[in-house]
DNA sequence: CCTACCGATCGGTAGG
DNA sequence: CCTACCGATCGGTAGG
């Protein structure tokens, strides 16, 4: 009985997040949501308590895959490029395999009210913490260039996340060849040139 | 007396795109814009004909900013390095400068409906296009390494809107300054490395 | 899970 | 530019 309920909450909660991503938060109305899942609005309320639950559950659910992720990432100690290229692969991954429930968290979370709205927002500033780690790592280590960290980290994160507003699973990359492309991109830029770091194969 | 009309409708719509970009375009009613106007909701429409007669004329006003600045940059033969760094250029230049409306063209235009919507589409698409041909110019001038085009754009369209997220006039950084980051970040990447092609100064 | 319904708010109009 | 108001739709509840 528990199970049968919980069930049908998860299915609730999936059809939103995709009709969330499709539509927006706050232009999708619960009638939406009612009629992707085959019923009357009313009824959405024996399994969720409101609209704004639903973005919440969704949103600090995918705050803490994403910071379990990288802060496995930061636990072993890989050199720095390492990291990057870890905590890229991972993010990729999560958001390739969650699409929907990823929008949420990058975008869509801005339909959440207070107090639930600071919340999130520092857990998002976590993650891009543990981002700048990685790159002050990286030029202590001597691997990175001496480049503003702050900037650098939106700008990394801005690229990341924007494989969200494109991506389909039926595309011809796979998720670790886009984290790959990603990373070359991101290590190496646009330009010839022969890298001299000591752990450069060409 | 059409010059009074004109002038404040242009008011009504730098509230309104100021107001669309914090709260969302769906989120904000016209209640709201009428109260940052000091007037009733009823009176806007004097000036205006729909709220969304409000988000068309500034999505279609900027794309028409956008699509001008980078067709003058690929009308002019600099090389393909020279291009890109030009039209990272006016991207920020336009961005910083009017970066309410400039939100309106990054993300809200979502809430445009047909026909409007796929109207707006095909020019960002063709704005798009005109950053993939400089890619496409710098790869065939043997300046640019050989990358997937279409993802290196969306890489790095992805990297010069993310600024409307975070800039705000009173920061340290001056567009120009962001643009010159922006670009070296983008020719070059994060690693140390030694270029060699033949234009490149220390 | 449904029917029936609530008060609030939406974009917008009429008429001055 | 305002008052007065419209039909539609919103998130959500009561009761079964």
């Amino acid at each position: 009985m528990a199970e049968i309920i919980r069930g049908r909450k998860e299915q609730i909660i999936d059809a939103a997040a995709k009709l969330f991503k499709e539509k927006g938060y706050n232009a999708s109305s619960m009638r939406d949501l009612a009629q992707t899942m085959g019923m009357e609005a009313s009824s959405l309320y024996s399994h969720i308590k409101s609209k704004e639950e639903i973005l919440e559950s969704i949103c600090f659910g995918m705050a803490d895959k994403f910071l379990t992720a990288i802060k496995e990432v930061n636990d072993i100690y890989f050199n720095a490029e390492e990291k990057l290229r870890m905590a890229i692969r991972n993010h990729v991954q999560i958001i390739t395999s969650h699409p929907d429930h990823s929008a949420m968290f990058i975008k869509e979370w801005r339909g959440l009210t207070e107090p639930k709205l600071s919340k999130f927002k520092e857990l998002r500033d976590k993650y891009e913490h543990e981002f700048r780690v990685i790159l002050e790592d990286g030029e202590n280590e001597d691997v990175f260039d001496r480049v503003d960290k702050k900037f650098a980290t939106l700008t990394i994160l801005s690229a990341v996340n924007w494989i969200n507003e494109w991506y389909h699973s039926d595309g011809a990359m796979t998720p670790d060849e886009i984290a790959k492309k990603l990373s070359d991109f991101i290590m190496g830029g646009l330009c010839k040139k022969f890298v001299t770091d000591p752990n450069y194969k060409p």
